[in-house]
DNA sequence: TAATCGTGGTG
DNA sequence: TCACCAAGATT
């Protein structure tokens, strides 16, 4: 297989975006937060939204003593207010297991809520220096296209690490490179719909090239439709209680004029399953 | 394992 | 206009 770590390390260090988790000292603590928030959610949403929650707390500890009802109001827009019910959970585990301090050893970081194969790996290699295999979708897209030829990465799979890990070099500094490199090459050249070939530092190296860019199918399954989704109706909810003045909101003036009242339940019965809204006298509230 | 889970920018 | 897409995790 041609090496991608040369071409893909000088290429970052030409042209790699000034991202506020890549600043030196920035700390285990906000890369988690920074992971955590960046999870199926573009950087351009991100980045204000970051450097707020670090203000307000600025170590796990400080998270943790905050109300949940707090975390999800500061989530404000992200999308997946679950992220945030999750971060505030794993910020009373890393005080409660690990001394307030951000775990580095991967199967820790796995052992806590929210955080899966991508986020473990993302914060012991770009917050402590380890040398593992960071997979995320940019990263399994250029595999995809550099190394299998394919138009389109299938769903994603175990095997998706080792084949990151045999691009790696095996400096622990390059090798935390060459992961963020992959996935700023898929971000910002290597993408989905329309890629910039032209401008890619692997094309000499790229089999989909090699083979004449040919369309090997997509895999993937569509995302369904939001408008008129149970997504949309959780989503009206729990803007209602964010912007609330008062911490408890009556249940029944709640989106009371959503077009399916049958979906407006089920909306606040899945939120208060899912720990997202309580309810109590009538009245429902994100969680103290 | 496949379905589910927000929100907003974009080609 | 609207389907696609975005540093995934959970059940």
């Amino acid at each position: 297989m041609p090496d991608l770590a040369t071409p893909l390390i000088a290429w970052y260090r030409d042209t790699a975006r000034d991202l506020p988790w890549r600043r030196a000292g920035f700390g285990a603590w906000g890369v988690l937060v920074s992971e955590f928030m960046l999870q199926q959610t573009p950087v351009a949403r991100v980045v204000p939204l970051l450097e707020a929650w670090l203000e307000r707390w600025p170590t796990p500890a400080d998270l943790a003593a905050a109300a949940p009802a707090d975390a999800v109001r500061q989530w404000a827009n992200l999308g997946y207010p679950r992220r945030a019910l999750w971060l505030h959970r794993a910020a009373v585990e890393i005080r409660d297991r690990h001394a307030g301090v951000v775990p580095a050893d991967v199967d820790a970081l796995l052992a806590l809520t929210g955080i899966g194969d991508y986020t473990a790996r993302a914060v012991a290699v770009f917050a402590y220096g380890q040398r593992h295999a960071v997979v995320d979708t940019n990263t399994r897209r250029v595999l995809a296209r550099a190394v299998d030829g394919r138009s389109q990465p299938g769903a994603p799979a175990k095997r998706d690490l080792a084949a990151m890990a045999a691009v790696l070099p095996a400096d622990d500094a390059d090798a935390a490179i060459v992961n963020a490199a992959a996935m700023e090459l898929g971000a910002l050249v290597c993408t989905a719909r329309v890629p910039r070939c032209d401008a890619c530092p692997l094309a000499d190296a790229c089999a989909w090239r090699a083979a004449g860019y040919p369309d090997t199918g997509d895999e993937r399954r569509r995302q369904a439709r939001y408008e008129g989704s149970d997504r949309q109706a959780r989503g009206a909810v729990l803007r209602v209680l964010r912007d609330a003045t008062s911490h408890a909101v009556a249940a029944d003036g709640v989106i009371a004029d959503w077009p399916d009242q049958r979906q407006r339940d089920r909306a606040i019965d899945s939120l208060i399953a899912d720990g997202l809204v309580e309810a109590s006298e009538g009245k429902l509230a994100l969680p103290r």
